[in-house]
RNA sequence: GGCUGCGUAGCAAAAUGGUUAUGCAGUGGCCUGCAAAGCCAUCUACACCAGUUCGAUUCUGGUCGCAGCCUCCA
């Protein structure tokens, strides 16, 4: 039985898909001006694993992830380059999907951009002004009218009269309200624009969302996913937007993961702490940087340090090293872990949990190795279980052996100094046989001698 | 100021009204020529103060500390 955070009851509550075995869940994507940096990858692998949990538990899912192509900073970045904003956006865009490659995060299976959904886009803004939610400001831009929604702050649990706009920012005076926000821009000579009944524009930021969740998905479905720091006001905004344009509920459960912090403070573009993917996966492997975000539940805060992800490379070697030379045979799960594992996943998700039953797997596998059909059946339950986590699914030896190559070493040149040190140890040379042992360890090569004889060997720094 | 959420051992991170989380690190043992890996055992906890309870880290109230949102942000 699945249960699920909902940010809107703030409880857990047993999933119920709308529709029998079928799910549909819209996740807010990336604006792409800059490369996505960790905290994006948070996402991008939290609700890849949410995506592929309901896969594996049966659902027929529908996973949306939109891209924004179209905003203030993706205008004002393409200026800062001379750069047409079709070329930033594409380039941006070709990175995230390489990051997404290198984290094993699967295409969603919908990926609207708002440049491509102005028709629905500027649909849903006539209906609101039709239904007198939405008004032209005196600058020309629409704005949406607030106050007129009457369940505005039920997702972030704000009220109105609390909130305190204009505080840290100058209102736009050509609102009829300070708390109003924008639908439909106005464009400066020169921007990109689209034709509309308000003149030539563009979107608003949280108007795209709704437009193309509801168009993927219907105007009423099952998740919709996203940042903490989106609560508010964007999703409260499309709530606003889309339950004032159709009149039916937008959507039953709201998931919002916790941030990557950066001694104990949020990562973000603003602050400019942040590390991108392709930096960070300049020190450590994809794998390791997936088990990391993984290895704290998706709701709580995750702190980055080097000492945590050199923790997660340990970690994922140890549960290669089970692996290790154990032939996999075609056999169905073992059950008891299996039922530990849904149990720890179903309760939100619960990775770390999800975690130690893969730790428990791995011990009792390292300690029946011996015992080949057992140990078969277990190995065979942790790369399934770890398939839904989206991880253990390389060749251990190509995984153990992987490693950073900084050494210099080619494999056949450790094989020959392993061979040395055979030869040394059949003499009972032990000086020489630990001095080549230590020789190696120096360049990160770390020889494990096996009962009977040869020896394996693996790069130290996962 | 308003609204969220959090405070767990050396580090990271979960669950739980009474019983082993888990990973890394430490200690002792087994294995090994010695190691490494692995296995077994083991030491470090639940911010503070009240209350409820036979019993609270877990529930309630308060205090202190931290983070986030109330501008753009995953």
């Amino acid at each position: 039985m699945l249960k699920i955070y909902n940010t809107l009851t703030r409880k857990k509550e047993v999933f119920k898909p709308r529709v029998e075995g079928k799910v549909g869940l819209y996740v807010c994507g990336m604006t792409v001006y800059d490369y996505c940096h960790i905290g994006h990858a948070r996402v991008m692998v939290i609700f890849d694993t949410v995506a592929r949990y309901f896969r594996y538990s049966g659902y027929d899912l529908t996973y949306v992830r939109n891209v924004t192509d179209i905003d203030d900073k993706i205008i004002q970045r393409a200026n800062e380059n001379g750069e047409d904003f079709l070329a930033l956006t594409e380039r941006f865009i070709d990175a995230m999907h390489e990051d997404e490659r290198a984290l094993s995060v699967l295409p969603p299976d919908i990926e609207p951009k708002a440049t491509q959904s102005m028709d629905n886009i500027i649909s849903m803004i006539e209906v609101l002004i039709t239904k007198s939610l939405a008004y032209v400001g005196t600058n020309g831009d629409v704005f949406y009218s607030v106050s007129k929604f009457d369940g505005y702050g039920k997702l972030s649990g704000k009220k109105l009269e609390d909130l305190q706009a204009g505080e840290r920012v100058d209102v736009d005076k050509a609102k009829k309200d300070p708390m109003d926000f924008v639908l439909w821009k106005m464009a400066k000579p020169d921007e990109p624009s689209w034709n509309s009944p308000w003149g030539q524009g563009r979107p608003g930021w949280h108007i795209e969302c709704s437009a193309m969740s509801t168009c993927c998905l219907g105007n009423h479905f099952d998740i919709h996913g996203g940042g903490m720091d989106l609560q508010f006001p964007h999703h409260e905004n499309e709530i606003a937007q889309s339950e004032g344009a159709t009149g039916e509920t937008f959507v039953n459960l709201w998931m919002h993961n916790g941030f990557v912090r950066i001694d104990e403070e949020k990562m973000s573009k603003s602050l400019g702490n942040f590390f991108t993917v392709r930096e960070v996966l300049k020190k450590y492997r994809p794998e390791v940087i997936r088990f990391f975000v993984l290895s704290s539940q998706y709701r709580s805060p995750l702190n980055y340090s080097d000492e945590q992800l050199g923790d997660a490379g340990v970690a994922l070697t140890r549960l290669y090293t089970a692996l290790r030379g154990v032939e996999i045979p075609s056999v169905s799960c073992d059950i008891d872990y299996k039922l530990r594992f849904k149990e720890a996943m179903d309760d939100d998700f619960n990775t770390p949990i999800a975690f130690s039953v893969l730790f428990d797997l791995a011990r009792e596998l390292n300690s029946i190795k011996s015992d080949k059909e057992k140990a078969g059946q277990l190995a065979a339950t942790l790369k399934e279980l770890a398939s839904t986590l989206g991880l253990l699914q390389e060749d251990p030896e190509v995984f153990l052996k992987g490693g950073e190559a900084s050494d210099g070493l080619s494999e056949d040149d450790i094989n020959q100094k392993i061979q040395n040190r055979v030869e040394a140890k059949n003499n009972k040379d032990w000086v020489k046989a630990d001095e080549i042992r230590d020789q190696l360890k120096e360049k990160g090569i770390v020889l494990e001698d096996i009962a009977g004889g040869s020896t394996s060997w693996r790069r130290e720094k996962a």
